[in-house]
DNA sequence: GTTAGCACTCAATATAAGCGAGTGCTAATC
DNA sequence: GATTAGCACTCGCTTATATTGAGTGCTAAC
């Protein structure tokens, strides 16, 4: 357990590092006016908090930087959010103002927004098919052989994969089964998809059409498969302004990693409910052990609808970041729930 | 115009600056064995290629590395096209071997490939939906006012946008408007639609609905709007590993270009057909003037389907991407010949 | 026309000196 | 006992200075 003192040094210490990016030394911090201590007994406590593991010293003779357990402490114990700023949320307002009609859009431009009022760099993900409905589905056969399947969801996302048609099918008998599905799939959720399929679709189709059973099976494959979000990334290269990512080698393979999606994904993977911020080697992806992913998930009617994140150096504005991503994705949120109807 | 002993040298330092990126000097070239004079003879050779403004020193006591002036002399009159390599052919040949149903799998496929052979950064444009027909046309409800137009082209290229409905039009109507777009538009071009709709469609469609010139009007415009190519980057990150670009400033303008579509298709408008390069200051866009981009066009039956490219370094190898573009583009063209019947 | 020779240039590297921000420890002070 | 002034010490950073070596331009000899 820290005193008090020791929490209030700390905290100068995190906050004059996450503004100047150099080493925070024990006179600076007696001069800030908010720790009146003089340096010495400044040094005392900081030379306690390094023996804790919350501090690092670069060498002998430089001030102190926060260790990924001190920035761990701070963002959990000393963290003070100050709310976004009235310009922030006058170009949040703004961006909602405007009129979307597509998934697509609000989660991009919500990723151009967040890496613009942060200078780093925004990754969001979203939607996931799954936590939609259907709003309607169709076959457009290319030749014989394949057919683009089209899925609108209710959100107005458009999906779209090929599909391989069976064999000697009828291209009426494709129709009868395409409206059939309309019919009853309309308006149901992914997640159910599958149940409603086997239940009551495939009793009644029999009816109409012969061979139907592999044509079924495909599209069911198709509807039923989950489909990876979408990432949209935005300001991968503010990571450039960064005084400690001005090596080009050290960059390039963070870089490399948001070039790739799936790699991007295995970032995402696990993030729970709420606010979750990851320090350094706390994320399992090595490429950024040298920085923090603050994620957000939004939702509606509890069904987790996607993630906002943002990435930045471990020395990121914690605060900042923190409440701009919570208010950003409630009010996602509540852009999407006045849509869901 | 130059002398052969000139040509000999300034291909030699071209070569050898690609290959080694450090200015060249007189020696070293005199070493090489294919050009047989001494240090002194080449140095007064060089002088002169100086004043001629083909070769350029970086300070009097270094080598000489070549100018934009000597890149395009070196490109338009010394290049040896070595063909595209073995294992090279076998990669290319490969990925058109993988079974590709949509036109946009084949043209990322082909930016990632044309990135990794070459460890420079592909961008590759296309489909350009005006050289492509409509196969089907849909449009799926979202509420009273906005819709999701759905355009599938014979290329497989699905592509959606919102539109507006005007007020107060029925959905019956609505969908006999797009059944007999379906009938009347099948397999047409893009290009002749909009005559197709006025000549044939506008007539027959007053005798059915009443009060649709509106919807009709916004049809037109959607089908008729040219879309914007979609463009498809890998390696963006490579040009991290050039020597020229260690400056993490230097790059920044680059990568920063490369995340915004509108600057990106810039870079490649008014591109002629065939293969054509672009050295440092010859690009229009200030941000790639330390850079080269080379340019094919892929057709088919004369009409230009889209553009692949490679930018790097001034100091790019230009036989070995000049060959690989070549080639690819040739073998796109072919791979989509196939497909458009 | 070609080339050997030589003085010269200049970036890059190495070496040393000085500076200064910051520390840890000790002893005096509150 | 907690706090702080004082001081010696550390060490990265900057600046100044020398050294090196790759490369040049010019001249004179071949």
């Amino acid at each position: 357990m820290l005193s008090e003192r020791q929490r209030m040094i700390l905290t100068a210490i995190v906050d004059d590092y996450i503004r100047s990016a150099e080493p925070v030394g024990s006179r600076s911090i007696s001069k800030r006016g908010d720790v009146i201590y003089s340096p010495a007994t400044i040094r005392n406590e900081m030379a306690d908090l390094e023996e804790l593991g919350l501090l690092e010293q670069p060498h002998t003779s430089a001030g102190r930087i926060p260790s990924i357990k001190g920035y761990r402490y701070y963002v959990d114990h000393l963290i003070r959010l100050g709310g976004v700023g009235e310009q922030d949320v006058l170009k949040i307002r703004g961006f909602f103002a405007e009129k979307m009609n597509l998934w697509e859009e609000v989660v991009s431009h919500a990723a151009t927004i967040l890496s613009q009022l942060t200078n780093y760099t925004s990754i969001v993900l979203g939607p996931e098919t799954f936590s939609t409905t259907l709003k309607h589905f169709q076959l457009v056969p290319l030749n014989e052989s394949s057919a683009v399947a089209i899925i609108v969801t209710s959100t107005g996302h458009v999906e779209h994969r090929t599909v391989t048609l069976p064999e000697g099918i009828g291209m009426d008998d494709v129709q009868k089964i395409v409206n059939l599905l309309n019919d009853k799939l309309a308006d149901v959720p992914f997640i159910k998809i599958k149940s409603v399929l086997h239940n009551e679709v495939g009793r009644e189709l029999s009816r109409f059409v012969d061979r139907c059973e592999q044509l079924l099976q495909v599209l069911e494959n198709t509807l039923a498969e989950k489909t990876e979000p979408k990432v949209f990334l935005s300001g991968a290269t503010n990571i450039l302004t960064q005084p400690e990512f001005k090596d080009v080698d050290k960059v390039k393979n963070i870089l490399d990693m948001l070039e790739e999606t799936p790699k991007l994904m295995q970032l995402f993977q696990s993030v729970p409910e709420g606010i979750q911020v990851r320090i350094g080697t706390e994320n399992v992806v090595e490429a950024i052990n040298q920085c923090s992913l603050i994620t957000a998930s939004y939702s509606y009617d509890g069904q987790s609808l996607g993630t906002i994140g943002i990435l930045g150096p471990t020395r990121m504005d914690y605060g900042k970041v923190i409440s701009l991503l919570d208010f950003l994705s409630k009010d996602m949120a509540l852009f999407m729930a006045r849509w869901q109807k």
